[in-house]
Order: C-alpha cells, then structure tokens, then sequence
DNA sequence: TGAAATGTTGGGGCG
DNA sequence: ACGCCCCAACATTTC
C-alpha cells in the first residue's frame, strides 16, 4: 500500500490549481492536509491576516471535507511539527508551496534538514508565483532592480497553461494526532477592541469560493476599463483580488488565465495584468533582498534624518492629519481592512515625506491592519515611496494631497464616505477646508480644529522640510557611501 | 504611479 | 499700423 502523503498548507489555501495538492494526489494513497499556527514563526500575523486566516482556513477545512479528507489544524513550532507529523503517519512525500518570506525560507530549509535524517524531503511546489523569483535572472546574471525589464523578461518567460482543475475527491488519511480547532486559536477581535472587524464580513468573503467569484465579477465588470476606473478611490475600480491573493485562495496563474479565456483585450487588461506582475517583482525583490523588510534597499538611506513622533504617528493612523484624502483612506484601512491603491501611495507619502516618519512605522501599521498584508509587497512598496528601494519613485516626488484629491476624487465621493465631518463641504473645499471661507464652513456645520483637524502639517512647510532632508542624505551618499541596485 | 519653479510663446488690449 | 505689456497656456527644468 502506497504510503500517505503529507500536504503542508501554508500561503496556498485553494484546491484548484494548487501543484503540491496535484503531486500529493498523485503519489496515488491517502494524503495528510495539515495547516500549522506557527507560534515560532519570526514575523506574527497581523490583526486583519489573523481574521482573514480564521475564516479562509474555516473555508478550507469544508471544502477538503466535502471531498473526503479532513484538514488537520495545529497551533505550535512548524519545524518540529512537521517532521514529526511525517515519521507518525510514515509519509511518503511532504508536499508544500514555495515561499518567499525570509523567515519561511529558513523554516523550510530547517524542516527539509530534519525530514533528511528521516529519509524523506520537503517538496516544495511553485505556488505563489508565476515564476519563481530564483529561476529569473537579468542578462548579467544577477535579479532585477527595475520593474520594467523584469516585467519584459517574466512575460518571455511565462509559460501560460490552463490552471489544474480542483480535484474531485481527495482520499484522508487519519490524523495520528487531535487537532487544535482554529477557533481555539483565537485569531478574531478580541478585547480590548472585540468589535473592530464588524465591517469586514460586508466587504469581504474570505476562502477559495470567495475568490473565484471576485475574479469572476471583476473580469465581467471591472477589467475593460481598469485602466482608467482603477485610479478612482471614489468608485469601486479594484479588483479586491489581492487578499485573496496573499493567502493563495486564487493563485496568478488563474489570474492570468482567466483574464485570457475572457478575451477582454486592450490597455484595461494591459494595465490590470501589469499589476499582477508589479507583485511578482515584489516577490523577485523579496527574495534576491532579504533584508528588503528591515533595512532600505539604496544603502545610503540608512543615514536617512527620521524624527519619530509618536502624536503624529496616531495622527496618521487614526486618520486625523487634516488632510481629507488621507484620513478619508486610513479610516478605509481601519474599517475595512483594505485602503484603495492611489490613496495608498498618498498616505505613505504625507507619513514619509511631510511628517518624516521611518516608513518602517506605516509598513508595521499597514502590516496589522490590512486584510491583503503581504510581507514582499508591504516592503517593496513603502521602499517605492520613501525612495530607498531599487526601482523607487525619487525622493522629491512628494505627492501634494490637495492636488491628489482634486485630480482623483473630484467630487469629493471618498472623502465624504469615510469622513463624514466634511460631508456637507462642497467639492470646491473638500479638500483644502482650512481655505473656506468662514459663510461655507458655517453651512457645512464644520468647526475646524474641533470636527476636524486643521492640518498637523504645513503641506508646503513638510515639502521643503523633506527636500532638505533628501540633501542632507545624498550629501553624505557622496562623501562616503555606495550604491545599490 | 509629481509638483513647483522657471521659461517660452502667442493672442489681445491698448496707447 | 505698430510696439509694448500682460498673462494664460503650454513646455522645460528643477527639486
């Protein structure tokens, strides 16, 4: 009798096109589905993750279940686990997907040492990915700094194929160990905040079922005129794929697939596809950078003239900067665990730039707080936008939020949503109050300063205040420092 | 996947 | 008719 397979969950929780599911299935016995709560993991779960990985591993579970095996959830030391789950059950092969994350890459090498003196592998599965980030390679031999060539040479080197189907049965083996139920994990709100997610079950449906209908959805509806709708925080242009991205609900592939078979052409798909591979090169970055989460990618950024203020910090996370566009996202993020992608980039530019906060502390803050927090993309883009990644906007592109808000929400539609203070500004004010005249604020029934802030930040005082901060730094690059890229 | 400062051009008002 | 100035509109440069 051929021997149980061992199938390790991880960042992959979907059964179709899932190619460690598909070779477990194939070694033809029973299989082990296992997912672990890795207490020793190096980088904790964010608040929103943890909700999010509540309910799409509750998803999981009933899907395997419904095709015969039974998902067997543990809480503890993955790489002891692991190995030890194998030797009990005499697994044939120990299938996985492939991560990227530094600390996931150390934990797979030291499960595969401790499975060699068992005999046995850790198989690990391109998953994630379109291509995995150590098969890609620029003509010099060494990884991709820029986005555009890596994203030429991942087209020339993707190799597009119809995603696995989701097999029909999937014979169980039996667990040789209780599992610790993820409800006992206690990863949902608790106090002393119980109730902060209330709004994300409108908003989101986590689990394979849920992802495929978005793409579904937003393939139907959303793709033709991406290019121009996804701009617009006002209206609802994303796709919202991405959550469901990170934990692998729906893989790239699919993606990629699916917006081929919809023959939906022209610069909406163009563009939406150069998103998905915009979180390739994050991944493609993560992994030939490693200390990409710690420490800026342009070296010379370590020097960088931070002033850590904590009022400020809570200003901006609370949404209470005084500028509208920003608070109207980062009461987005808070509510529902998402921030619109433009607005993303107009946030993290008034933390970095105007307020001069370690981009570190919005990289944490998002970390916590988004559904769709991923560790390579998180990094990656908050380096984009303080300037010290590989391929980073320049540190004197400093996004002026008023500007920002008339160009992308000219009616003021966002803002309104989610700062509802402002709601009876009208469009012409929405998102420089403190120019009103005092007739239209008194109409609006807003008292600056006490409904809402006056701006904690001068926008042309922060300007100059982060150029200067540009000079002090490159001065020094040329004094002493190196380059990078 | 900027914004502001600076430079250039050309039409219209006007003496 | 002509030159001058003003300034919007656009282009280029700089941060």
């Amino acid at each position: 009798m051929t021997a149980p397979a061992l199938l390790w969950f991880r960042q992959d929780l979907r059964l179709a096109d899932n190619p460690a599911l598909h070779a477990a299935l194939a070694e033809g016995g029973e299989i082990l589905p296992v997912f672990i709560h890795d207490t020793a993991a190096e980088r904790g779960l964010g608040g929103a993750s943890a909700w999010w990985l509540h309910h799409s591993l509750t998803a999981l579970s009933a899907a395997l279940e419904k095709r015969g095996a039974a998902l067997l959830t543990l809480r503890g030391d993955a790489k002891a686990l692991i190995p030890e789950l194998a030797a009990k059950i005499g697994a044939g092969g120990i299938h996985a997907g492939r991560m990227v994350e530094p600390w996931a890459r150390r934990r797979d090498e030291a499960v595969h040492k401790a499975l060699e003196k068992q005999g046995r592998k850790l198989e690990l599965h391109t998953s994630q990915v379109l291509i995995e980030p150590h098969r890609l390679r620029s003509g010099a031999g060494s990884p991709y700094a820029v986005y555009t060539p890596f994203a030429k040479a991942a087209m020339e080197r993707y190799e597009p194929r119809p995603p696995i189907p989701a097999p029909g049965k999937i014979p169980g083996a039996t667990p040789p160990v209780k599992p610790e139920p993820v409800a006992s994990w206690h990863l949902l709100p608790r106090a002393p905040v119980p109730d902060w997610a209330k709004e994300f079950p409108a908003r989101w449906t986590p689990g394979e079922a849920g992802a495929l209908k978005k793409l579904g959805a937003f393939i139907e509806d959303g793709l033709k005129n991406y290019d121009s709708r996804r701009d617009l925080p006002g209206i609802d242009g994303s796709s919202s794929l991405s959550p469901h991205l990170h934990w692998g609900e729906v893989s790239p592939r699919q993606v990629f697939h699916a917006v081929s078979e919809s023959k939906v052409t022209g610069k909406g798909a163009e563009v939406f596809l150069k998103e998905i591979l915009w979180r390739e090169f994050s991944y493609h970055l993560l992994w030939h950078r490693p200390e990409m989460p710690e420490k800026p990618l342009r070296h010379e950024y370590s020097h960088f003239p931070w002033k850590p203020d904590a009022a400020l910090l809570t200003a901006w996370q609370q949404g209470r900067t005084g500028y509208p566009i920003v608070d109207a996202g980062m009461r987005q993020l808070w509510r529902t665990g998402w921030m619109h992608n433009r607005v993303r980039m107009i946030v993290a530019s008034l933390l970095v730039k105007h307020m001069l906060q370690p981009w570190h502390q919005g990289e944490a803050w998002f970390w916590d707080t988004l559904v769709d927090a991923d560790l390579a993309s998180n990094a990656a883009n908050w380096q984009w936008v303080a300037g010290c990644g590989t391929d980073a906007a320049p540190y004197f592109r400093i996004f002026n939020p008023m500007l920002q808000g008339e160009k992308f929400d000219p009616d003021g539609d966002y803002v309104r949503r989610w700062v509802p203070e402002l709601a009876k500004v009208p469009a012409k004010w929405i998102h420089k109050p403190w120019e009103a005249p005092d007739i239209v604020l008194a109409q609006a029934g807003l008292r600056l300063g006490r409904d809402y802030p006056l701006p904690v930040v001068d926008h042309a005082k922060g300007r100059a205040r982060a150029l200067a901060a540009l000079a002090e730094v490159t001065g020094k690059s040329r004094q002493g420092g190196g380059d990078e890229g």
